[in-house]
DNA sequence: TTCTTATTTAAGCAAAAACTAAACTAATGA
DNA sequence: TCATTAGTTTAGTTTTTGCTTAAATAAGAA
C-alpha cells in the first residue's frame, strides 16, 4: 500500500503502479527548468493581445508601437509592455529607423509559431467564404 | 497626417501607413474570436504545473488525480482544477475505472502538442548524457 | 446503510499579470 | 538649444489565476 507525501489530503491508494509514479518523478525533476521555460514561452503567446501582435507581425512582417496601439485600440504604453516581455524572451527583434522603432518576429519564433498562424490563417479564409 | 485613435497617449505620426492599419484592424475584427479562442488554449499550456501533466500523459497514456498529485507533490484539489480546466476545453478525456477516474491527451491535442513534447524529450536526452 | 476511497466543487485568499497614468529617454528638427 | 515625436519605464490599481480549505458527490466495501 502506497501513502501520499500530501499532509492534509491524504490520498490512500490500494493500487499505485510505484515504478510509474517513480519514473514520472524522476522526469519532472530532470526536466524541471525545461518545463519552467518552455511554459513561460507558451504564456508568452497565451495572451490574446500578444498573439494577435505575433500574427500581425507575421503577416506584415514589422509594425511600430504606434501601429500596434492603433490597430489593437490599446494604450501604447500597454503594448510596449508586451512588446518588451516579447524581446526579453527572443520572439521579437527591433529595428530603429530615426524615432521609430520597428518590431519583427524571429526566424526562430516564426518557424516554431507557424503552424498556430496556419490555423489562424484558415480561419481567416473560412471567414471570408 | 494620421492620428490615433487614443485620448490622452495620443500618438501622432507623420509616416503611418494607413492602407496597412486598416488592412490590419480588418483582420483583427475578423479573427477576433479564433484569437481569444488559440490564446485561451495555449495560456492553458503555458502553465508548468498543466505542461507537466500533459506531458506526463503524453508519456504514460494515463493517470488519475492522485498519481499525479503525489508526482508534483501537489494538492489533489489543486491538481483536480487543472484538470478540469483542460477538460473542458477538450485537451483532456477521462475514463473512470471504479472510482479511480483517469485522465489521457486527447487525439487532436496529443497531434497539436506534439512539438512541443519532442522539444522536452530532446532536453530529455540531453540530461542523460 | 454506513464507512472508506477518489475526486469534484465552492469560497476565500494571495500572488501574478495586465492596464493606466505620469515621468523619463532618445532622436529629430526648427 | 528647445520643442516635438516616438517609445520606455516606473508606480499604482484592477483583474485574473492558482492554491488552500472545507464541504459535497460518487463508487465500492463492510
Amino acid at each position: 500500500m502506497y501513502i501520499c507525501a500530501m499532509e492534509n489530503n491524504s490520498c490512500i491508494r490500494q493500487q499505485a503502479d510505484i515504478e510509474q509514479i517513480n519514473r514520472c518523478k524522476d522526469t519532472v525533476s530532470e526536466l524541471n527548468e525545461s518545463f519552467d521555460y518552455l511554459a513561460n514561452g507558451l504564456s508568452l503567446v497565451g495572451n490574446s493581445v500578444r498573439l494577435k501582435i505575433l500574427y500581425l507581425l507575421f503577416e506584415e512582417k514589422r509594425l511600430c508601437v504606434c501601429d500596434l496601439s492603433d490597430i489593437l485600440g490599446m494604450n501604447i504604453s500597454a503594448i510596449s509592455q508586451h512588446l518588451r516581455k516579447m524581446k526579453d524572451r527572443n520572439l521579437l527583434e527591433t529595428n530603429r529607423e530615426a524615432q521609430t522603432i520597428f518590431y519583427s518576429l524571429t526566424a526562430e519564433y516564426e518557424k516554431m509559431l507557424n503552424p498556430f498562424f496556419e490555423i489562424l490563417d484558415k480561419n481567416k479564409i473560412l471567414e471570408t467564404i
